[in-house]
DNA sequence: CGTCCGCTTGACTCAGATCAAACTTGGTGG
DNA sequence: CCACCAAGTTTGATCTGAGTCAAGCGGACG
């Protein structure tokens, strides 16, 4: 199903753009003339606030959509800056409108990777509202049904919101039967 | 636009339905027949653990789906149940499928509030995932835009992910001209 | 063989959770 | 009008989970 939506997306007119580390893909006010699906490294999309600081809006891996919310609207409501040196596929979002207003299956797919979206952003947030680690590994574990494999722990432990040696203690923890 | 949506949703087929508090919206595996539109109390979308825990994975206030999710799913993935006496309008899942299907700009439409509510789960984790009260507290006013009126201090706390006491603290410690 | 990176463990420190106790406020009913 | 109750707010005291700094270990890879 999600296949099926790719595979219509790769065969839209495209074009693919490399970004340097630092550099945005767009800014704020821009008008929305591409999707971006990124295929190597990581960008966010962050607003800026007056006090000088910024808050992420969302951190867009390999095989993800940068903003999604940009499909149907004119202009961006913020920045997207590359964190990693990023190669991304730009999409026509006309292209993609039109797609999605004449191809009822292509709209639903969409709409159901919203909805994965949704589900999956949720679920994040609900973990980090956990107090302890061990409540946050246990939910994290819970929701993918496995025990994360050495050599993810680091990177878990950043999806969970906690330090690589306080999950590194947790787990060691849990060996020792609780 | 959203608002052409519900009442479009509103004219749909539908039933009212009251839940008591503990009760069950529907389990894990039923078939979906109907989308849920909470309209009083609060309802959780959970996943049962073995061990006895369960994961939120939504929290659903009035006004607000229970789980978008299902328009494109024959059964449920999770259990849902009120945790407050809930009134929630049930709608025809077929029927709206059809709106989808048969109605661009409803198609459009809900894609739009899905791509928001991305946006919307996407910032609440990114607010959690900050270290301390005074960053999250201040992430929580740069995205609202203004300072939380005071009568909702204690909710505000539970949206950050932060015990009342502490977010009074820090208000107090802003009030002090930081 | 050296270097990098992920892992491991120890020691210290502190933000914030928790418990507890007052005090404000609004609403309710007598 | 007042007694009274419930909720939200304040503030204090205490305790603990986990972030941080630091030092050491082991495997992968050029």
């Amino acid at each position: 199903m999600i296949n099926i939506m790719l595979n219509q997306i790769h065969a839209l007119p495209h074009t693919r753009q490399v970004f340097r580390k630092g550099q945005y893909l767009f800014h704020q006010g821009d008008p929305v003339v591409s999707m971006f699906l990124i295929e190597a490294g990581e960008a966010r999309l962050l607003r800026r606030q007056r006090n000088g600081g910024a808050i992420v809006l969302q951190r867009a891996s390999p095989g993800s959509f940068l903003a999604e919310a940009s499909l149907f609207t004119a202009h961006y409501h913020c920045d997207a800056t590359a964190t990693t040196r990023v190669s991304a596929r730009l999409i026509s979002r006309l292209a993609m409108r039109k797609l999605f207003e004449n191809d009822p299956v292509f709209a639903e797919a969409w709409a159901s990777h919203l909805a994965d979206e949704v589900r999956s952003a949720r679920l994040r947030a609900e973990i980090l509202a956990l107090k302890t680690v061990a409540e946050r590994l246990g939910a994290w574990i819970a929701a993918k049904g496995e025990f994360p494999p050495k050599g993810t722990w680091k990177t878990v432990a950043q999806e969970i919101g906690t330090s690589p040696e306080s999950l590194y203690r947790e787990i060691a923890r849990r060996r020792l039967g609780k």
